[in-house]
DNA sequence: CAGTTAACCAAGCAAGCGCTAGGGCGGCTA
DNA sequence: TAGCCGCCCTAGCGCTTGCTTGGTTAACTG
């Protein structure tokens, strides 16, 4: 019947999946108004998940691991020194953010509606992502270019970043690098 | 019946429906549950407050006036100057999330679960709350204190901190007092 | 002591929930 | 042409949901 695989099928249907329940909330979206929205019934959609939580945990996924590929991509491409790497990944956080929104807005509202086995995998994730940004933040604080402790840092940075999902209007005049930039603006040191 | 009054019991209530919202989230919080918690049946409920999203608003404007009152008291107790004043809201702003935690949690959790009316009326005491925010960081910015746009930096700042109460712990060694300081260190300028 | 009221309870309704069982169908492969 | 498999459907089971109804009880008030 059902099996946990990854057929372009279920990638389509993830996707789906994220767009709703970034607009009704996990728990108000039920299988029928999912099914409706992929174009079956409800009962077809356990073809291709076993039930509803591993979609939630499929789309958390899905967004987790493009912010990984994507900030890893822009550290490679990035210049070595600890501004333009701070820069990098300002930048390619509010990237992946916004070009994959739904999936992260799932992934920060929804956290805590994925069984213990789902956490457990994702986490995982999480952590790889957050050590990139942590060796960035150390670089920079090593480097005197921003002044605090390296773990208060790390959070209130993360924090602005991912608080701007519920304000920041992408048909707005301002870009996400333009963000990205005022926000290194605001924190590092610059004599004054 | 039921009437939209503010007896102490339903404050008393108001505080309990605060931790089960925060513990199970508010769509998985049953009126079951919360009576029990409560120590009434489900049906008595509906002799306090008219329908379950009247709890959520009641916990919501719990917790934003709370806000406000730290907040304009914190001002008036605190030196004019503008780092003197960016202090005393970082730490107001702290204190209130982590002395009603509960209601603060809800408050930006579960905001979009309110209705229309709910959400116009409690958008006002919240739009009030920011408005003291935006004056301390307009004269920071005009002090020199701290450099960017200023629609940004509020956004960024009320991020950081709202953030917090995604990791912080109030049991462990850091004080709220001293995550304040460490977040104005952060972003003020100070020649270097 | 009659009248009022706030606070609660027992019982249950209608609707919606996640999920299952069993089968149909068209496109592959042998 | 036969057998298989991915994908989907119909129908509905068992349970939980928010909320209602009609009534009881104890404390207050004139």
């Amino acid at each position: 019947m059902n099996v946990v695989n990854d057929s372009p099928r279920r990638k389509e249907l993830t996707r789906q999946a994220a767009q709703l329940f970034v607009q009704e909330g996990y728990d108000r979206t039920t299988v029928r108004m999912l099914a409706k929205e992929m174009g079956i019934k409800s009962g077809s959609l356990f073809h291709h998940f076993s039930d509803k939580q591993e979609i939630l945990a499929a789309v958390i996924e899905e967004g987790t691991k493009s912010a990984l590929t994507i900030a890893h991509r822009a550290l490679e491409l990035s210049d070595s020194s600890p501004e333009a790497r701070l820069h990098a990944m300002a930048r390619a956080h509010l990237e992946t953010l916004f070009t994959d929104r739904n999936a992260h807005v799932v992934a920060l509202y929804e956290w805590r509606r994925l069984d213990q086995p789902a956490k457990e995998y994702l986490v995982h994730l999480r952590d790889a992502y957050e050590a990139l940004w942590q060796g960035v933040i150390d670089d920079a604080l090593s480097a005197g270019l921003i002044k605090g402790d390296r773990f208060l840092v790390s959070c209130f940075v993360m924090g602005a970043l991912n608080w701007t999902v519920r304000w920041y209007n992408p048909a707005g005049e301002r870009t996400p690098e333009e963000l990205a930039d005022e926000l290194v603006i605001l924190i590092i040191q610059r004599g004054g």
